[in-house]
DNA sequence: TTTGGATGTATCGGGGCGATATAATCAGTT
DNA sequence: AACTGATTATATCGCCCCGATACATCCAAA
């Protein structure tokens, strides 16, 4: 997931660690904050698959004498632009998409509409699953159960309920896309 | 996490690790999932710390003469119970406890008032806190940032409105609480 | 001048996840 | 009576990510 989402911002330049992390952070609007304990290793796990490279150190200092501090700066190499289509495309209907789904949708202007579609459609799919449960759990329950246990059903209720209307919404806006494409 | 789960499960009836992951999830309603690939080494740990004992294996078949399966039960211990009740009491406002606000307030009736307030008012700080940022963002950019990233940022802001006036609510309803035990 | 806040990289232990294997029970079907 | 699939039940594997922490530099304000 933060491989994804490395690999999509480093589309847009060449970056080190710390600003991928503040970029990702504005881009994700804490929808999914990664730390550096994530980030650091992936990195490195990356540049060993070849999907990122160093930058040849950029001098960018002529007035520095006492050597700038180090900076590792990567850049996507044509693998890791594969890899991340190949991403996208495998993205679809399965479960652990659920946590993706915020990054996915950071992405959504580099992904295929096809694409979109499948993944707008298997999160719509996920949160609907949640929110029948959800609805069951407070039908069956009627007045036995926990107060605050309600509580907590109700607001989750609400909040799939919510979601999948946004979806429908983003789908729907999707769809009319493609038909004035098709015109 | 889990353990506190699991702690607070078995506060009601032994149960072996199956029967766990049921009334979890439907405690939890799909706020939190958990899967047996955690499920099942927590017990294991539990019961090496000592906070959980494996119940002798029940009888329970007399028909049965094939041996019935293998079925773990396990039940709370003394040290477990203590260990419950000083996880809730640690429970504050860290931010670790992100994402286990849902965890302890499937809990709540079986914690004190003060640390419900505690465990609220921390979860509205955090919550009001990505709501800024939230905020923040969308206000910078303006229409410069990707469609799609504005559609998210737009349906964070609006949960976390929506959460913080519910915990607002959650709030206001113990302090009243609160005055009606006072008087 | 010192203090504090960004910037910047890195590691550690541990918790949780999805996938997967295995196997017995039970209900319905054919 | 045999078959089939769903449910019950435990367990392990590798991987991803997290929070905490350490360390160092640079910059601005007090």
């Amino acid at each position: 997931m933060l491989e994804l989402a490395i690999l999509g911002l480093l589309h847009e330049a060449p970056m080190h660690g710390y600003e991928l992390r503040k970029r990702l952070h504005t881009l994700l609007g804490a929808f999914r904050a990664f730390s550096y304990g994530s980030l650091y290793p992936t990195l490195r796990r990356l540049q060993r698959a070849g999907l990122i490279a160093e930058e040849a150190d950029v001098e960018e200092l002529a007035d520095r004498t006492w050597g700038r501090r180090a900076r590792r700066v990567y850049r996507l190499t044509a693998e890791g632009k594969e890899r991340f289509a190949e991403l996208l495309a495998n993205a679809g209907p399965q479960t652990w998409e659920d946590d993706c789904f915020g990054v996915h949708l950071a992405f959504f202007s580099r992904t295929p509409a096809d694409v979109r579609m499948r993944i707008l459609e298997g999160r719509r799919r996920r949160v609907e699953e949640r929110r029948e449960g959800l609805r069951a759990a407070l039908a069956r329950a009627g007045e036995q159960i926990d107060r605050y246990t309600r509580e907590l059903h109700r607001m989750g209720l609400e909040s799939t309920e919510r979601e999948v209307r946004w979806l429908n919404e983003l789908i729907a806006r999707e769809q009319a896309e493609q038909r004035d494409r098709d015109d």
